[in-house]
DNA sequence: TGTACATCAGTGAACGCGCGTTCACTGATGTAC
DNA sequence: TGTACATCAGTGAACGCGCGTTCACTGATGTAC
């Protein structure tokens, strides 16, 4: 416990506070997001709330843009990790059992967390400019896990293509042949295109149940979901249970 | 020309004034909307662009609220006409192009008039409260053509329900037996169905469309939206071409 | 045709509110010797 | 251990702004006879 020894330890209780304050205004944020909705975030709103003057969030982001981008970056990242933790979670063999895990994290993440989901999938906040250098990246998290699968279970031949699929059109076919060649990867366009399918599929699903557009027609959400993936898993050629 | 014949058209040029100005109203929000996002709207802002002060817009609605509710019911009307009139513009006497007609309109409109389509299907705007007597049939309006057109499909042995549907799940097929006892109609529940899992491919994939989350994965997604609609029309035992 | 009256879209001031951001500052805490 | 110093999270006042809504009013227009 010399002085010497305390140096590398310089100012760590404080940025421990920081730390606490920074994780602190994400979740006051998130919570007057879910109540005003995601336009409705406000500095002043949040300080009220920490007890704190309006110009002592400064401290900690440099301005709201940076706050929301934060606050963009951790949806992201979350939404990635649960798709993740529930594909590592199966410990079934079958691809399929990996893929309908994913899915149903999809949804379970944003029924979960709908102002996150909002945040990065809905309409967005006026005024705000996402620094697409830091968005975009994390924007692809999410579905490079099923993308792996999607490879892994066609090579394995537990994909099969519909052949109401095998036909990619021009236009979307030279995209990714250039897409392909850039990345120096190998695969068949019409799987691309069924990764594209199934995603709109969880999206529109989650986003009309978020809506409140899907109860009214189909009353059980929760079941329509699962039947619905299982028929597109089937389609895919995958042998459920 | 008596006085007593002018009786009918008293207050005439009066109201015209107030309609155009009503609509003027409606149509300089929905750009201002298209600026600022749909948060964004502002009596204020609008009142300033019709060179107006702020109070006078009180003589054509009632409350911001008000306003928002008749855009909203502008916007439910405007796609549910578009869907109709794209079937109705079809010639050919088989089902599948109307079908296709139909879920093209869905797109084209969402993409001409992105704002209208976030004020319907994205985020809430924080505050308001839309009265549900007058939007919830609004909003059922523009799938009532494509269910008539599944129904008439089924009917004419034109659409086939897939082996993959074919085992609707409890819940939903309790609750379907429900709305049908309700509403004293007769189908497979399937077809409701395989009419929701259509609503959520096409919302799904205009939803990423329009959040730039497509274009980045499949390149031209005007010609992937028909491609994947063939896929699926032609899953339902359709003709296609 | 002329005159008194009614209508009512729009005004302008005011209400009380909230916002993001800047600035010079304070005062508790930790550091160095 | 004691003292002088540096750090820096947080303050409080101010800037200039915009908002929805109310109110008593004005003044152009149309109506009635």
């Amino acid at each position: 416990m010399t002085t010497r020894n305390r140096k590398p330890t310089k100012h760590q209780p404080r940025r421990m506070v920081e730390q606490d304050m920074a994780t602190q205004i994400k979740t006051i944020a998130r919570r007057q997001m879910a109540e005003q909705g995601t336009a409705g975030i406000s500095l002043r709103a949040i300080a009220r709330e920490l007890d704190v003057t309006a110009p002592a969030i400064y401290n900690y982001y440099r301005r709201l843009d940076d706050l929301i981008t934060a606050l963009i970056a951790d949806a992201f990242t979350a939404l990635a990790d649960a798709m993740q933790a529930a594909a590592d979670g199966v410990t079934s063999k079958k691809s399929v059992d990996r893929v309908l895990a994913i899915v149903h994290a999809y949804r379970a993440w944003a029924i979960q967390n709908p102002i996150d989901f909002q945040l990065i999938y809905g309409n967005p906040i006026p005024g705000y400019v996402a620094p697409f250098e830091i968005t975009a990246p994390l924007a692809r998290r999410p579905f490079l896990g099923l993308f792996q699968l999607f490879l892994q279970a066609y090579e394995r031949g537990e994909l099969v293509i519909p052949n109401e699929y095998v036909n990619v059109p021009p236009h979307v076919a030279s995209f990714l042949a250039e897409w392909k060649r850039a990345n120096q990867m190998q695969m068949p366009d019409a799987l691309v295109c069924l990764l594209m399918s199934g995603w709109a599929r969880i999206h529109g699903m989650v986003m009309l149940e978020l809506t409140h557009h899907a109860t009214g027609l189909i009353g059980d959400t929760a079941e329509f979901y699962t039947y619905e993936m299982n028929a597109f898993a089937q389609r895919l050629g995958f042998k459920i249970k």
